[in-house]
RNA sequence: GCCGGGUUAGCUCAGCGGUAGAGCAACCGCCUUGUAAGCGGUAGGCCGUGGGUUCAAUCCCCACACCCGGCUCCA
């Protein structure tokens, strides 16, 4: 065909079409619902525009709005659309950035006046951004020169400064979503009165978009920089479709109905009272007693492991901070000092420093290293009161902390026991998921010298490729004293929480002069391992709830079965089954006939418990219960002893019962 | 710490410049019940704390505490 190009898709097959085709007339050829769900093109392994023309033997890959890159690119359309209706609602707003993020996107302006964003400036806005919609109003890209960029937002000084630093070469990551760079900078242009700095792509116009939801505003810095000016953010989301958009609006229901504050609240296990101060939890006795179980199952596992229990005090001289380097690193972070008549005391932010100076409490032989302390150790930490949050941000805490001390020979081993040593135990509280991360030195926040940091570094990188996990690197991302392994997992709906770490820390060694004895008599430094599973017991029992969705297993519920007679004739038979099961271990409980059965099995219900035993004439007649557990079938006339098993066996191997 | 929004009964939430309401829970009766809400009644609140404006403040203003959503930070 003269005149005409080709081009080859993602399966191999090739199309002709006339020139000056754009992706957009191919999906067109290929079908009229592709062409519907079409929001962008991937040619030659580049993200484009739609309306973009192909030319001759370019290979062209289709990017649906239902596939992650797809929603992106709606999301970064929808955030375009927002922005034009900011600055019809608001005239002299600033726009600064706009980005896709997941499951959404935001906008940032500075509106003029210092005025403010409110709840109700939402409706307003979302109601512009659907006459923008309905107008399908065409992105229109174009590439024009610095300084007529420049001129196009002479009233956007934000704008200017993108334009600025791109240009100059000063960009970092949260320019680069905005243009493209080089000598040219892209400019989408919605209509004659919006044009915004933009790399692209964009769908091809306004009319493709529409499932979109204004979540919240929020206050955010400019550059993310605290000492800069504070901008006005409005956070979206935007899906391809409604029924997309309602799943995701139910699955923030779903995870707020997990939210542990109000489980936490709901189930009485643990509250925040005011009077105690911001980030300060007192536990209730059925949150003590999970909590409880927690902690006794971490004791175990580590008396198994080879660890020693330790204890140490909560406050300590300031001269022992000074010694670690958290007085110099994490002032700001720690509780203030305390004077006292011989010195200045801190409660203590970490428990390690302590667990050195039991090291070094007596002279050390290679023969007892690795030397493991573990200690469940309180410690606090003056959080930032915006930085709060439930169990998950608290000022006070208690680390399952453990110290080894090993030659440089027991390094890589150690680590890599400890890998297994991890997974194992978050296995028990029902995670299967697991991301590793390897964080590096931040040159400007650390001690020691670059070879010891890259012996620890190496160390870490060994074991895990040793193991045979697969991990990512956060550059910069260490402690101040050494290199770290950070252990994510993925609870029940999917969410990644970061618990575990293994830190590999030559500087603390040195900064208290550790020595241990080697075999030919020479004294030399071991090397400490700093690792946490749970991290602080009350963020994970923070994770827990919301991965269980306080639905506990049956090793951890605050109570495993209850017992109701159907009338009250049989209350003193269910009170006999509720101490025949207190009597075996359980906790167990029973409630008097006074309300109708559907009632005192509702309310149970409705508490989560693993277990409710009905009995009626038959039980008592038969020593039987009916047993009703939580999401299975009811079993009528199962013996009390076979229950007692039968539940013994489920909660073996975890239950300290 | 910064921006915004909150704080009303044990819980979830209405309400309003003239000192308050619902549902659930609690308590008391009646009902005697076989697998997720029986009926009736009673009680319960210095409307977060302290100032101010007002004849009058739970309501308007200010400060503080705490909470929520973000930002920043997180050994």
């Amino acid at each position: 065909m003269p005149g005409s190009i080709t081009v080859s898709l993602p399966d191999g097959s090739s199309r002709s079409l006339a020139q000056g085709s754009s992706t957009l007339d191919l999906a067109a050829a290929i079908g009229s619902r592709l062409a519907a769900a079409a929001v962008a093109a991937e040619v030659d392994g580049a993200l484009r525009d739609l309306t973009a023309p192909l030319t001759d033997g370019q290979s062209v890959r289709i990017v649906t709005s239902d596939s992650d890159e797809g929603r992106h690119v709606l999301r970064h359309s929808t955030a375009h659309v927002m922005a034009q209706a900011v600055l019809r609602l608001f005239p002299g707003a600033k726009f600064t950035i706009g980005p896709a993020i997941e499951d959404g996107f935001y906008y940032d302006f500075e509106l003029p006046g210092g005025r403010t964003f409110t709840e109700a400036d939402l409706e307003a806005v979302a109601g512009e951004m659907r006459a923008i919609v309905a107008a399908d109003q065409p992105f229109v890209r174009a590439e024009v020169g610095v300084d007529e960029a420049l001129r196009m937002f002479a009233d956007q000084p934000y704008k200017c400064e993108i334009i600025e630093r791109v240009t100059s070469g000063a960009a970092d990551g949260s320019d680069a979503g905005e243009v493209s760079g080089g000598g040219a900078v892209s400019v989408y242009r919605n209509s004659d009165a919006f044009v915004d700095l933009c790399r692209g792509p964009h769908v091809p116009a306004t009319g493709r978009l529409g499932h979109f939801a204004l979540m919240k505003v929020a206050g955010a810095y400019w550059r993310g920089n605290e000492r800069g000016p504070m901008l006005q953010r409005i956070y979206g989301t935007a899906w391809e479709s409604k029924k997309a958009l309602d799943a995701h609006l139910h699955r923030l229901e779903e995870a707020e109905k997990r939210d542990h504050r109000r489980l936490a609240t709901e189930m009485d296990l643990l509250s925040f009272p005011a009077e105690l101060g911001g980030g300060l939890a007192v536990w209730h006795p059925k949150g003590a007693i999970v909590r409880k179980l927690m902690e006794d199952y971490s004791r175990r596992r580590h008396q198994d492991g080879g660890y020693q229990f330790v204890y140490t005090p909560h406050l300590a001289n300031g001269r022992l901070f000074e010694t670690s380097g958290h007085l110099d690193f994490y002032r700001d972070g720690m509780y203030p000092a305390m004077e006292m008549d011989n010195g200045t005391y801190y409660p203590k932010p970490m428990n390690c420093p302590m667990h050195c100076l039991i090291f070094r409490e007596r002279q050390r032989s290679y023969r007892e290293l690795p030397l493991r302390l573990f200690e469940l150790g309180t410690v606090y930490r003056y959080e930032r009161a915006g930085t709060l949050h439930g169990l998950l941000r608290i000022r006070g805490f208690t680390q399952d902390d453990s110290h080894i001390y090993c030659t440089e020979e027991q390094l890589t081993d150690e680590i890599e026991s400890l890998l297994d040593f991890v997974v194992s135990v978050l296995r028990a509280f029902g995670f299967e998921d697991f991301g590793f991360n390897l964080s590096t030195r931040d040159p400007d926040k650390s001690v020691g010298s670059d070879g010891i940091w890259e012996r620890a570094t190496s160390a870490l990188r060994e074991a895990m490729e040793r193991h045979g996990v697969g991990y990512a690197v956060k550059e910069g991302d260490a402690a101040f004293y050494g290199p770290k392994i950070d252990i994510d997992v993925r609870d029940a709906i999917g969410r990644k929480w970061q618990l575990s770490t293994i830190q590999c820390d030559f500087n603390l060694p040195e900064r208290f002069g550790l020595e241990y004895v080697a075999s030919d008599n020479t004294r030399r430094r071991p090397i400490m391992l700093h690792r946490a599973l749970f991290g602080s017991v009350e963020r994970f029992f923070g994770v827990l709830l919301e991965h269980y969705g306080g639905s506990f297993p049956a090793w951890l519920a605050p109570v495993q079965a209850r017992v109701l007679g159907v009338t009250s004739e049989h209350d003193a038979y269910a009170e006999s089954v509720r101490d025949a099961l207190v009597a075996a271990g359980f906790r167990a409980d029973w409630v008097a006939a006074d309300e109708q059965l559907g009632k005192r099995i509702r309310s149970a219900k409705m508490e989560r418990l693993p277990y409710v035993l009905v009995v009626g004439a038959d039980d008592v007649r038969d020593g039987t219960v009916g047993v009703n557990p939580r999401g299975g079938e009811v079993v009528r006339g199962v013996p009390v002893g076979r229950f007692i098993d039968d539940l013994r066996a489920e909660t073996a191997g975890t239950s300290v019962a």
